[in-house]
RNA sequence: GGCGCGGUGGCAGAGUGGUUAUGCAGCGGACUGCAACUCCGUGUACGCCGGUUCGAUUCCGACCCGCGCCUCCA
């Protein structure tokens, strides 16, 4: 039984899918104006980890993720870079993928985009005006009326009295209330726009996911995701939207990741405390990374940081060695691993407990090879590659993940050549020749390690 | 001000009404030419104050502190 942490609820709940056997499975994805940062990751990553462990519990998983391609900031960027709206989102949708592929995130099942829904969208509307739930202002715009539908706030747990008494919401005369918001937006002078009954314009955020949604997964479906900030407004309004258009219930469980912090502080756009991906891959193989952000559970807030990233590629290090020179056996049957990793992940998806279950297995593989038991070692491989698997690590061959390339000044074979020469020192004790080149490429990042069969090396 | 989340050992980070999280770092030992890796052993813990209980880090209440949302933001 899996139980899921539902925002609505505010507590824990047994997962049980409307259609047995199958998720679906809806996450808010890129506003594509610019690179990915790792809150973004944050969210790829956990819903990534999601999936893959719902998949491997059996699910047949409907995985939707969007991309908004229109947008207020997308197109201010694209007049400031000058250049087509569609040029910049076409790059920054390039540049999210390549993000994605080193994060080893899987791609979702679908990926819609705003702009190729606009049919969708402009129907949705319509639903609304018709149903009283929104009406087209002077100005050209369309707004959702808030007050038409009884459950605003349900799952940000505000009422409106208090919205609307705390009001920093635009005051555009246009709304009956402050409270509303946009689901079409007028084009102004020269903006990219689309025809509609009320105007040439624009779809407002909040309707691009309500429509998107729907339209992929049906009117109700199982789990809608996303980062910690979107949980109000948009989701809210989601809510609204969604459930005024059909009259049935929208998404069954909320799930929502825990911030990424940078000095205490939520690391976010407006803050200007953030960093890209790509900036991070710089410093840090992706793996570790990912280590990094699997290692503490997805709700939880996590600081990025330095010694956090460094720790996080000493751990993964370790687990890596446990399969070093190990080829995993094949058709290995469940273990007590497999069970206790799976109860820590019904548990919430709680990854943190799965590690701990990844170090129990390296720990055994270990022993394994000191016992010289070389059969069991190579089992116990296979369950770690098994699980690891479900979190999206340890996929790569530990020389890969070892001699990967950092960018030093040594070459795989310059490096080979001087253990070679130290091997013949070694030989011939000559310790303070060995030593030399030892530590030599130390201080060029590379650790050797001496084992019976001969000396293998890692960049630090 | 409203709503919500959290305070665990040097650090990171799970969890539990009474019994080892796990990882990093540290310390002692084995292995090693010396190291590294690995193995064995080892210390330090649950914000504060009350309450419930035979017993609370774990439940309840107050308090202190931190964080998030309330405006575009993953």
């Amino acid at each position: 039984m899996i139980r899921i942490y539902n925002t609505l609820s505010q507590q824990k709940e047994e997962f049980q899918p409307i259609e047995p056997g199958k998720v679906r499975m809806y996450v808010c994805g890129m506003t594509v104006y610019d690179y990915c940062h790792l809150g973004h990751a944050r969210v790829l990553v956990a819903f990534d980890v999601i999936t893959r462990y719902l998949r491997h519990r059996g699910f047949d998983v409907h995985y939707v993720r969007n991309i908004t391609d229109i947008d207020d900031k997308i197109l201010r960027r694209a007049d400031e870079n000058g250049e087509l709206f569609s040029e910049l989102t076409a790059r920054m949708i390039q540049a999210m993928h390549e993000d994605e592929a080193r994060l080893a995130v899987l791609s979702p099942t679908e990926e819609p985009r705003a702009t190729a829904h606009i049919d969708d969208i402009l129907a949705m509307i319509r639903t609304l005006i018709s149903k009283g739930h929104a009406y087209a202002a002077d100005n050209g715009d369309v707004y959702f009326a808030v007050d038409s539908f009884d459950g605003y706030g349900k799952l940000s747990k505000k009422k409106l009295d208090d919205l609307l008494a705390g009001a920093r919401v635009d005051v555009a005369e246009a709304k009956r209330s402050p409270a509303d918001f946009a689901l079409w937006k007028a084009a102004k002078d020269g903006e990219v726009s689309w025809p509609s009954p009320w105007g040439d314009g624009r779809p407002g955020w909040h309707i691009e996911c309500s429509a998107m949604s729907t339209c992929c997964l049906g009117n109700t479906f199982d789990i809608h995701g996303g980062g910690p900030d979107l949980m109000f407004p948009h989701h809210e309004n989601e809510i609204a939207q969604s459930e005024a258009a059909t009259g049935q219930e929208f998404a069954r469980t909320w799930m929502h990741a825990g911030a990424i912090r940078v000095n205490k502080e939520k690391m976010s756009k407006s803050l200007g405390n953030f960093f890209t991906i790509r900036e991070i891959l710089e410093k840090y193989p992706a793996e570790v990374v990912r280590y990094f952000l699997v290692s503490s559970h997805y709700r939880s807030q996590v600081d990025y940081s330095e010694a956090n990233l460094v720790e996080a590629g000493r751990t993964l290090t370790k687990l890596y060695h446990a399969l070093r020179g190990l080829v995993p056996s094949k058709g290995v049957a469940d273990t007590d691993y497999d069970r206790r990793f799976a109860e820590a992940m019904d548990d919430d998806f709680n990854t943190a407990g799965a590690v701990a279950v990844l170090h129990a297995v390296a720990a055994e593989i270990n022993q394994h090879r000191r016992d010289g038991d070389d059969q069991a070692a190579r089992d116990s491989a296979a369950v770690l590659v098994r699980l690891g698997k479900v979190l999206g690590l340890l996929q790569q061959g530990p020389e890969a993940f070892f001699h990967a390339d950092t960018g030093g000044e040594l070459t795989a074979d310059d490096i080979e050549a001087l253990i070679q020469a130290r091997a013949a020192a070694r030989k011939n004790r000559d310790f303070a020749e060995a030593d030399r080149i030892r530590d030599d490429l130390l201080e060029k990042g590379i650790v050797l390690d001496d084992a019976r069969e001969g000396t293998t090396w890692r960049r630090a």
